[in-house]
DNA sequence: GTTCGACGATAACATTTGTTATCAAATGCA
DNA sequence: TGCATTTGATAACAAATGTTATCGTCGAAC
C-alpha cells in the first residue's frame, strides 16, 4: 500500500513526464522503474560525488544546478554544468568503476532524483533488448561523445573572448544563471581576464 | 573464381588477424564480411577525406599513419593521429552524413582497408544483436569517448610543456615518426614554441 | 650533381593571459 | 537590520605564447 502511494507520487513529477516522453516505454515497466528513484532535495553547494569516489548513483535533475569539476594545483577547473532536465554521472567512474576524476556538486538548491547503479544496470540490461530504445541509447552516447568533441574542438580553435560569445549564443542560461568565475573557469581562464574580455566587448 | 581468390588474399592480410582477434565471430561470416574490405596503397599525403565532404568510407590501418585535420584562418589544427591497426573515419559525418569538419590524409606511405558505410552499416545490423558483440562495441564507444575526455582534459589541466612529456611518455612512437610541426600543431602551440621546450627541456 | 622544398632552430619583438592585491557591490544569513 | 562571505571590477606587473624573419640541414626530384 504505501509503495503504491510512494509509486503515485513519483509519477505525477515533472521529471517523468519528460523521461516518458523521450523513452516510450509500457506504463508497466514505468511502474517498476519508478521505484527505482530517489527523490533528494539538497541546498546549493551540495556535493554528490567526490573527486576520487567510486560513482555509484546517476542524477537526472528536476530543478536546479549541477556542476563537474575537478583540482588541480588548488585550482578549480570545470568541465561540465547541468540543468534541469539533465542526467549526470560521472560516467567513467559509473561505467568502470573507477575512482573518479572529478567532483560533481550542486551550485543551486536542486531538486534531484537518483538511481543506484545496480538499479540503473539491470533496468538498462532489460531496456538494451528491445531494438529501438537500444538505438536510442547510441545515439545518446554518440551524442554525448560529439558534445565533448565540440567543446574540445573550440578549445583549440577559439579564443576565450569567441568561446564566452558562444555561450552567450547558445546556452544563454548559462551566463545568466551560473556565478562568473565558474563560468570563466569553464572557459579555461581566470575571472581577472573574464572580467577583461567583458569590458572590452563593451566598447 | 575470382572472387574466392580474392577473398583468400584478403584472408590473410595481417589487419585481419588483428580484426579476428578483437571480434571472435564465426569463420563463415568472417568471410561474408571480408568481401566488403578493399584495399588501398597510397603515398604520403594522401587525402582520405575532405573537410567539408561526407564520410562515405571507413578506413583500417594495416601499415602507416594517417592525421585528422582542420583549417582555422589558414592555420593547420590536429585533432588526431591514428596509426596501425587504428580504425578511422569522421564518425560524426559518418554516423549522420554531415559534412566532415576534419580532413584525413595520410602523412606516412600506407596500407589500407576500407569498408564502404552502406556495407558497414549492413555488417553492424547484423553484429549489432549477438550480446557479446553488441557489449564489445559500446565498450568500444565509450572507450573512445574517454579517451577524448582524457585529451580535452590535459588541455585544461597541463602546460604544453607537460603535454609534450606525456606524449614522450606515453605514445613515444608519435615522436619518433611525426613530423614536429604536425606534433606542435596536436600540442596546440605554435612550431616555434615546441622548439623552444625541447630546447628548454635539454638543459 | 644540382636545385628546390620541407623541416627545424633561433632571435627579436608583440600580444595574450596569469598573478597578486585592492576595492566595491551584492547576497545570504543570524 | 547588520555583519560576513561571495562575487566582480580594475590596476600593475610577470610569465607564457604567438609572429615574423632568417638561416642551416636534409632529402627527393629532375
Amino acid at each position: 500500500m504505501q509503495s503504491k502511494a510512494f509509486c503515485n507520487n513519483f509519477t505525477n513529477a515533472p521529471m517523468f513526464e519528460h523521461l516518458k516522453n523521450k523513452f516510450p516505454i509500457e506504463d508497466q515497466k514505468w511502474e517498476r522503474y519508478i521505484n527505482c528513484f530517489n527523490k533528494l532535495e539538497v541546498p546549493s553547494k551540495t556535493v554528490l560525488l567526490n573527486e576520487g569516489e567510486i560513482s555509484e548513483r546517476i542524477f537526472f535533475i528536476e530543478k536546479g544546478c549541477v556542476r563537474c569539476w575537478f583540482n588541480r594545483d588548488g585550482k578549480d577547473l570545470t568541465l561540465q554544468f547541468f540543468l534541469e532536465g539533465g542526467m549526470v554521472a560521472s560516467i567513467e567512474s559509473f561505467r568502470k568503476k573507477i575512482p573518479s576524476p572529478v567532483t560533481i556538486e550542486t551550485i543551486e538548491p536542486s531538486v534531484l532524483w537518483y538511481v543506484d547503479k545496480k538499479d540503473m544496470d539491470s533496468i538498462l540490461t532489460e531496456l538494451i533488448e528491445i531494438p529501438e530504445i537500444r538505438e536510442k541509447f547510441i545515439d545518446i552516447l554518440f551524442e554525448r561523445t560529439f558534445d565533448y568533441m565540440k567543446h574540445f574542438v573550440s578549445f583549440i580553435k577559439d579564443s576565450p573572448e569567441q568561446r564566452y560569445q558562444n555561450i552567450l549564443k547558445e546556452k544563454p542560461q548559462l551566463i545568466q544563471r551560473i556565478p562568473q568565475h565558474y563560468i570563466a573557469s569553464y572557459l579555461g581562464i581566470t575571472s581577472v581576464h573574464l572580467s577583461r574580455i567583458k569590458n572590452k566587448m563593451l566598447k
